[in-house]
DNA sequence: ATGCCACACGTTATACCATTACGCAATTAT
DNA sequence: ATAATTGCGTAATGGTATAACGTGTGGCAT
């Protein structure tokens, strides 16, 4: 009947179509793009897409992109439920491609060198801008 | 006569406005708050600032920081005159204050993801949010 | 059942961030 | 000299995000 999982089941009307407007997309949406994409599913205004954004955020299916002001559906099935800390997105720039990375080498990294200037990580952004394999090939 | 560096010596004077309005701040600035400091000195139009920091951050005088939209005077000498392709910030959430690091370290470790999934890196995005030193102790 | 509370929702207005388009002036290269 | 480049000023517009208001609904304690 929906094509996610448990908690998925449990998202607003509203949640599920913006969800599924993600899910279907190939790159990353920006807000406004969304509202027009569910215009003709009733949304008239901004704060309707950003509402349903704040809660897929925070519940983890959804990840914001800083650098393009732009969100995607998470590709993670892991990071449902937690807040993940230090995720990485690779964007290509030729085809507007994400994949989402999660490295246990990247993260000690992050927190060696947050700890060696004593810093308290919190969240981590880090987005690297590029060629993916696909694109690069021609 | 200039507090700055031979480079800084050519900059126009909308450039140089901007690079000391970002110079003496103790946090990242948005552009609209530079137009605000500089209204005093003739400035009537976003586009001023826009387009001075443009060639300050093509200098590498200058960063911009994605998850503020926001920009900071670069704090590490070695920027200037090369785009540096990875540069990673501490931002304070407690203070605003940020911190700009290179480490060879983390350059490596990015390197080996990106070769890892072929992807060619051009540039990165990478912005810790969390609590600085000084604020953690208060 | 009543009243209260939390939450999602809808709408309007506004704030904040960034660029396009046009024309002018100064500088440099040919 | 003249063309090409670069910086500048102004106005208009486009893109991103939130504030402030009020409505409706469902849970639940009394």
């Amino acid at each position: 009947m929906n094509k996610h999982t448990s908690l998925t089941m449990d998202l607003t009307k509203n949640q599920s179509l913006v969800m599924n407007a993600l899910s279907d997309a190939k790159t990353p949406l920006s807000a406004y793009t969304i509202l027009d994409v569910l215009r003709d599913h009733g949304f008239r205004a901004p704060l309707q897409v950003y509402r349903a954004l704040d809660k897929l955020v925070e519940f983890g299916l959804v990840h914001r992109l800083e650098s393009l002001n732009a969100f995607v559906a998470c590709q993670h099935p892991s990071c449902e439920g937690e807040k993940n800390e230090t995720i990485l997105f690779t964007i290509c720039e030729k085809c507007g491609s994400v994949q989402e990375l999660l490295s246990d080498k990247l993260v000690g990294a992050m927190r060696n060198l947050a700890d060696e200037i004593d810093f308290t990580l919190k969240e981590s952004v880090i987005e690297l801008r590029g060629i993916c394999s696909n694109c690069k090939d021609h």
